[in-house]
DNA sequence: ATAATCCCCATATAAACGGTAGGAATAACG
DNA sequence: CGTTATTCCTACCGTTTATATGGGGATTAT
């Protein structure tokens, strides 16, 4: 599986506080209730968000999250990879890997080197915007 | 991760018996030293293949495995499919998984539909002869 | 103060990943 | 018939990843 729960929560609440822009901080409790899924999982999501400020955060009463940009300005690409810490097909195309050491004769790397290009062209032309 | 070493073992094996072919029947022995994998983990790898009808397979001395078509005839994906069984981008699209109960209203399953195709597009255009 | 909210750290459980081990069945070859 | 090379079958095992859950601390509007 190459995207799991952590880049779909991701997905799923910058999904909602697209569709919630323009009210202000959206709880977590808000998005949790709407969206189906435990508030103390989707919490982990939501503060990688945050760090990788994709998602401004407010604590304290009436705090929340909001977007830190207009929706149509975030690709699908960079909110999973928040949550997935990378989506490269294999392992040995992980950044920060070692590297594999038959990388120069490997007769499969050109293919899926390949494959990843094609997976990043696509969750790159997709928007925000596109799916709230 | 999507592909993992089952998946890139069971290519390997296919390429090793591409550029192989036309040798009669050729043992895992000889493709482990080529391909420096272990022969134990590449038996399983050899095994499903053989089940799915993608090689064929002789008992006993000199025995082995040779490829049951042209290798242009192979599509990269379905060499995949037999090692790694799905290659569904999420859980929610493999197939004989249960089916997300949320799939109705789920704001992201349409993404990954997209996503799935665009994959399995590209393993299809790909041939095993292409990589040999 | 109080209640709501995000933040931080630790833990739990199950499954998948990446192999390894031992031996049975089969077949060629002398 | 015995030896040897090979695939086939079943089981196991340690590590990592996935999928969460729980408790409590820090912060802030009201």
């Amino acid at each position: 599986m190459m995207i799991t729960t952590k880049g779909r929560n991701a997905l799923k609440v910058m999904i909602d506080l697209a569709q919630h822009s323009g009210e202000g901080f959206v709880s977590l409790s808000d998005i949790a209730e709407r969206q189906r899924e435990s508030l103390k999982y989707l919490e982990t999501s939501a503060k990688q968000l945050s760090t990788a400020g994709l998602v401004v955060s407010a604590r304290g009463k009436s705090g929340g999250y909001k977007l830190s940009r207009p929706a149509d300005e975030y690709t699908v690409a960079e909110i999973l990879l928040s949550g997935e810490g990378s989506l490269a097909p294999v392992s040995c195309l992980e950044e920060g890997s070692a590297p594999c050491e038959n990388a120069g004769t490997c007769c499969t790397l050109p293919l899926f080197k390949e494959l990843d290009e094609v997976i990043m062209k696509f969750l790159n032309s997709k928007k925000l915007s596109d799916l709230a």
